[in-house]
DNA sequence: TTGCTCCTCACGTCACGTGAGGTGGC
DNA sequence: TTGCTCCTCACGTCACGTGAGGTGGC
């Protein structure tokens, strides 16, 4: 696939995947003849993956840790963002409160 | 109250403060003989106001401009913010349910 | 040659973080 | 002079956004 059609796929930017690629997360498996980039089935499911990651919080920089990590690793990162998240989820709904009662006052 | 003392009592850094100043939502008031900043308690409000809105997901630079707005348009932001924030708690609840999977799978 | 699509830089953005170098008074 | 605290730049960071300039084939 090219790379407009994996971003078109997977819903992410083409700068987005160079930045991937940057952080040393993907590499094009190929160029077609006019020198476009290619992905293959695998190098999609990484791009799926690492968007996936990212949108569990994580940084790029973590996502190239974790996909050097041992499954028990994995497990305790994913467990650690899992009690961030519920963070997030508490500030989140709080500052709905706070918005809803600014708004009453005005 | 000096920036420190102002930072202490409000939970920013004198950095984000300088950001503050630097987008123009806020001013010291004063210095004292040593050079130190110094703002009073209008100054500091303000700079709890701008955390507030920035917790509620605006942007430094629509601060300013809701700084400037009539209670109209800013209860119109608040109500889209609301949305946003409504949106953004749906999707950190789907990305906890999605790390437990994860967890669960390992 | 023109138009189209894609490529590879590379500067810009946002909200600070993190020193660097300098100052004033004990 | 040394130490301490604070000041004002200014480059660095993170994850891209947004052109700029160039290429290949219809």
């Amino acid at each position: 696939m090219t790379l407009r059609e994996v971003c078109d796929a997977v819903g992410v930017s083409r700068r987005a995947v160079q930045g991937y690629e940057k952080a040393g997360l993907v590499r094009a498996t190929g160029k077609t003849s006019r020198g476009y980039l290619l992905y293959d089935e695998g190098a999609q499911q990484q791009i799926k993956k690492i968007k996936l990651f990212q949108e569990l919080g994580f940084t790029l920089k973590e996502i190239g840790a974790l996909s050097r990590a041992t499954d028990e690793e994995l497990k305790a990162a994913l467990e650690r963002q899992v009690e961030k998240l519920k963070q997030e989820s508490g500030r989140v709904g709080e500052m709905i409160r706070v918005a809803q009662e600014m708004i009453e006052r005005l």
